[in-house]
RNA sequence: GGGCGGAUAGCUCAGGUGGGAGAGCGCAGCCCUUACAAGGCUGAGGUCACAGGUUCGAUCCCUGUUCCGCCUACCA
């Protein structure tokens, strides 16, 4: 790219001696980041090479879904991804960030199915019905009618052209964010290679038998027709009803009205269909005459036994459970502890509609609407005992929100146990470090007790499991034993019997069970590829916790199984971005803020750097958009910063050509301060980052950028540049500085740094007489790091600084007009801060707009003057006769009583025995030093007030 | 029921190993000083939730209490 192309947008210009100027006041984003990334991209440098030398630095991003849509949550952990890895490569890296998506089986299907619908016109017509007759949603035609009357294969290719249509959005909003991802290397998890890897894994955890079907109760999702796994149910507190109901003991005992009957609690009466028992606590003297007798179970016509169970609470209730195997966990688990095992009838089908089991008066039906008619139907015969309201959890969908029926099926199924115990092992041992650490203590209370993992789904869009069964099983003439063939290919023929009927298992697998293979699937695995080698184990993971069930704690049993070695050292489990209030962002109420919408109105690098900022560890982000405007600010002091370093350096001729090189330029004293803050600072942003300490990181740069090198050095450098000796080398330090902190900000602030550096080093070739063309790019220059501090530079400004604030205080707090000159006299309290002093003179006249000061050991308070005391001087601004005298003896005499508070405490501490005896010899001298220093300035402020009054007594 | 986290300036939040608390925004005063008014300078504002304990000394460590979040669990 050459300059013609920079001249285009409207920050910058060329004017006609060659130079490039920043014309604008402020920093105007637009058009600049898609320029300087398509710029980052067509280069190549997101790419790294895997033969090239360096330590290895990679990620693998945590794939956002196809269906989604950039929201806070993607974009910091975009944002923080992208700090460490562009921090990285700039620190010599070989730094890879592996990007993709994730095909999100229900997520996605429901997508399609919805537009499936919304295209049907028989929908519309019932949709038209419900908007205008005001008719419930639920009489709406379901929509996963649709898909099936498209088909499998037909509604597959309809999702894939759906992928192709939409599914790169959150692409293309990642690039936006500035996120440096190598995207030559984008997967997506329905790929054939990660299928491949998909297929690899399931078959040999089948083969070591941790892969197993059994027909026992699991969550199902009546809308999505699906098994879930138990993470995939949200439970919510739900107001309820707990219905006692009578359930009368079968004759010859006493009838009904004589108490012939057991009472049960439940908050399901609809259930009571399927009850095939009513459990006791086995010592609960109330029914032990009652066990072993039964019931005629209301509304049918069955008789079901009363048995024990220790797990029946006797102070719950009645102390009486029903029993209902086939639609509760508890009641399951109580059925298979009786011998014989209790009988399991299913009287809610997949569709949450009542079966033929549940009788004909409701088969058919509603849960819910059965559940009123059972009410109805129990209390005409009197078998309601008493109502109670109760709070319950109810577990719900978490895709589409629907309440969770327990049904009996046939599922797949994955004895996690043992895998388990290893990922625990490597975060005990510290080979994973998850950051931060507390969140150690909810992963090992989860993977301690974990359930075997639920992989089936009865959905069409994801990876089909690599199960086949034998048509002749069902008519008995194959002997295959198990009656399913597990395959990494397609069999062609039954190995037991040769029959070629041989029909794949219709179920998909869970979208986690790919997303587990992600840190190695993604680059190539099962193959041994180059990328394998380099990258894998990938140096951190980072990620919110609400996915740390779901995903982390499988990569790590899945990673560490199948590759033998941790998927990632680092775990950097960072917060969720919340609303202003701390609530959680959600369309229903109305309270998510959009990125984009933020990157739109306040520029890319703003909206970065507050996400940085905000990034705490151990604390939710309350989201604030007044922030994002603030940062703006300070992306726009960068700006403004760089355009004073430049339009300076510009009023050299071009062919002074200035001396950039710092070695051998004379240096005045802020120069070797700002260079020295300059070191600190970096210095602070390395170890934050290291650590994960963002918003230290960012504050820290915000800190030095704006209070250090604006608001002192270029204030001091301003008096600087006219002056012929310091001005070539006060120059080489604007840059030295700006540039240096372009490339300390960079990974926070990609764009603006881009291009206010290019513009930098296009002047900079303009001056040595080359042709202005676009330079390489910060992004490959190199991080900063390790430079010297200059201690005596530090110790020395801090004389500059004190005596300058020490006149403004006194301009300020007496509000005197910056614009009035003032006549200064400095007592200091040293030869070393008279010399400094004397030697800087200038800076002080510029920063405190003094026109005359005195400086010295021996210099006196001048008559009507007023004070203000620092630790290493005396500061007096001559007012002669516009001093008011009383306002002068009112504002020491609150420096005062505030000295003496502090007096009055040390005088105590130093007092204290215990304290001489106990405490560090260093601390005991520190406040020592600090208490005569004190005192001496009480005294100061006392003369001074004692002179003011004697002035004052003149009158 | 179990577990985790939070309570610091009017607001939003920082405060690696205990030694009289900081920032941003907001507020008040003085200023358009030729990079930036999206700016500069100055200032006000805090019994660090409450009660105990350890210690010479606690915002920080320990115990308890109160009020908020969150995660997790098969009491019908």
């Amino acid at each position: 790219m050459t300059f013609s192309a920079l001249s285009r947008d409207n920050n910058f210009e060329r004017d006609r001696g060659d130079k490039v100027r920043i014309l604008e006041k402020s920093y105007n984003p637009r058009g600049i980041e898609e320029r300087w990334y398509e710029y980052w991209v067509s280069k190549d440098y997101f790419k790294p090479d895997p033969a090239s030398k360096g330590s290895v630095f990679s990620i693998v991003i945590p794939p956002p879904n196809i269906t989604g849509s950039l929201h806070m949550g993607h974009a910091l952990n975009a944002v923080l991804q992208d700090i460490l890895t562009r921090w990285k490569r700039m620190s010599g890296y070989k730094v890879l960030w592996l990007p993709g998506t994730d095909h999100a089986g229900i997520a996605t299907q429901n997508v399609v199915e919805k537009q499936l619908a919304t295209e049907d016109p028989e929908f519309r017509v019932a949709m038209y019905e419900v908007q205008a007759k005001n008719v419930t949603e639920k009489e709406l035609p379901s929509e996963r009618l649709y898909r099936h009357k498209l088909g499998r294969e037909a509604f597959i290719e309809r999702v894939w052209k759906w992928k192709a249509e939409y599914g790169g959005k959150i692409i293309h909003q990642l690039k936006r964010l500035g996120a440096s991802c190598d995207w030559s290397r984008e997967k997506f998890t329905l790929d054939e290679g990660l299928s491949r890897a998909v297929r690899e894994v399931f078959v040999r955890l089948y083969e070591e038998g941790l892969i197993y079907r059994d027909n026992r109760l699991i969550n199902w999702c009546p809308r999505c027709h699906t098994a879930l796994s138990d993470l995939e149910v949200e439970h919510e507190e739900i107001e309820g009803k707990l219905i006692y109901i009578k359930y009368p003991l079968t004759p010859p005992v006493p009838p009904l009205s004589k108490g012939g009957y057991i009472t049960v609690a439940t908050t399901r009466p609809e259930t009571m269909l399927g009850d095939t028992a009513v459990a006791v606590h086995p010592d609960d003297s109330r029914y032990k005459d009652f066990i072993g007798k039964t019931v005629d179970l209301p509304l049918t016509k069955r008789k079901i036994p009363i048995i024990s169970d220790n797990a029946v609470d006797p102070s719950f209730g009645t102390g009486a459970v029903k029993v209902t195997p086939a639609h509760d966990f508890n009641d399951e688990a109580v059925a298979k502890r009786q011998s014989p095992a209790l009988e399991f009838i299913t009287v809610i089908g997949k569709d949450g509609l009542m079966t033929e089991d549940a009788g004909s008066r409701y088969a058919g039906m509603g849960r819910y609407d059965c559940r009123r008619l059972v009410l109805k139907d129990l209390k005409e015969k009197g078998l309601i005992e008493k109502e109670q309201r109760y709070t319950h959890t109810i577990g719900h969908c978490y895709r589409c929100k629907t309440v969770i029926e327990p049904l009996l099926t046939l599922q797949w199924y994955v004895d996690v146990r043992p895998l388990a115990k290893e990922a625990i092992k490597v975060v005990k041992e510290g080979r994973i470090r998850l950051i931060p650490r507390s969140w150690e203590n909810t992963y090992f209370a989860w993977m301690g007790n974990i359930r075997d993992w639920c992989i089936s789904r009865q959905i069409w869009w994801g990876h089909r499991i690599p199960a086949w069964y034998c048509q002749k099983m069902q008519n008995a003439k194959c002997k295959m034993q198990n009656g399913v063939i597990v395959s990494r290919v397609i069999p062609t023929i039954c190995p037991y019997c040769g029959s070629e009927e041989l029909i794949q298992d219709e179920d998909v697998l869970d979208t986690w069970f790919s997303s587990a293979l992600w840190p190695f699937s993604t680059l190539g695995w099962p193959d041994k590829t180059v990328d394998l080698e380099t990258f894998y184990p990938t140096t951190v993971l980072v990620t919110g916790f609400d996915i740390i069930f779901f995903w982390v704690a499988r990569m790590i049993m899945i990673g560490l199984k199948f590759m033998g070695d941790v998927p990632f050292r680092d775990v950097y489990i960072h917060a969720l971005v919340r609303d202003i209030k701390g609530q959680k962002m959600s369309k229903s109420k109305g309270n998510v803020v959009d990125p984009l919408t933020m990157m739109d109105r306040y520029g890319t690098d703003a909206f970065r750097f507050t996400l940085a900022a905000f990034a705490a560890q151990g604390r939710d982000i309350k989201f604030s958009e007044e922030r994002v405007e603030g940062y703006r600010h300070f992306v726009n002091k960068l700006w403004n910063a760089a355009r004073f370093i430049i339009m300076n350096s510009e009023l050299q001729a071009p062919s002074s050509k200035p001396n950039f090189s710092l070695l051998t330029s004379h240096f005045s004293l802020p120069s070797r301060w700002i260079i020295s803050r300059l070191a600190a600072t970096a210095d602070d942003i390395n170890r934050a980052l290291d650590e994960y300490r963002f918003n230290d990181a960012a504050c820290d740069i915000y800190q030095f950028v704006w209070h250090e090198f604006c608001d002192w050095y270029i204030e001091m450098a301003k008096s600087d540049t006219r002056n012929p000796e310091l001005k070539n080398s006060v120059i080489g330090c604007l840059l030295y500085t700006l540039d240096a902190s372009l490339r300390l900000l960079h990974p926070f602030m990609p764009y603006v740094t881009e291009e206010i550096w290019q513009k930098i080093k296009s002047w900079e070739a303009g001056v040595r007489g080359q042709e202005l063309e676009i330079k390489e790019s910060i992004m490959v220059s190199h991080y900063p790091r390790s430079l010297l501090r200059d201690y005596q530079a530090e110790e020395d400004m801090s004389y500059i600084i004190d005596a300058v604030t020490g006149i403004r205080t006194i301009r300020g707090e007496l509000n005197i007009s910056p614009s009035f000159e003032l006549n200064v006299s400095i007592r200091t309290y040293s030869r070393k801060a008279e010399e400094i002093l004397r030697e800087n003179v200038q800076y002080l006249k510029r920063l405190a707009n003094a026109s005359e000061i005195k400086i010295g050991m021996e210099v006196d308070k001048p008559e009507g003057s007023a004070t203000c005391i620092k630790s290493s001087m005396e500061i007096y601004v001559l007012l002669k006769g516009v001093l008011n005298i009383e306002a002068e003896i009112d504002r020491l005499k609150k420096v005062e009583a505030e000295v003496e508070g502090s007096i009055s405490f040390l005088n105590k501490k130093l007092l204290d025995e215990d304290f001489l005896l106990r405490a560090p010899t260093g601390v005991v001298e520190k406040e020592k030093a600090r208490y005569e220093e004190l005192i001496r300035k009480k005294e100061r402020i006392m003369e001074s007030i004692k002179k003011l009054k004697e002035a004052g007594g003149e009158k």
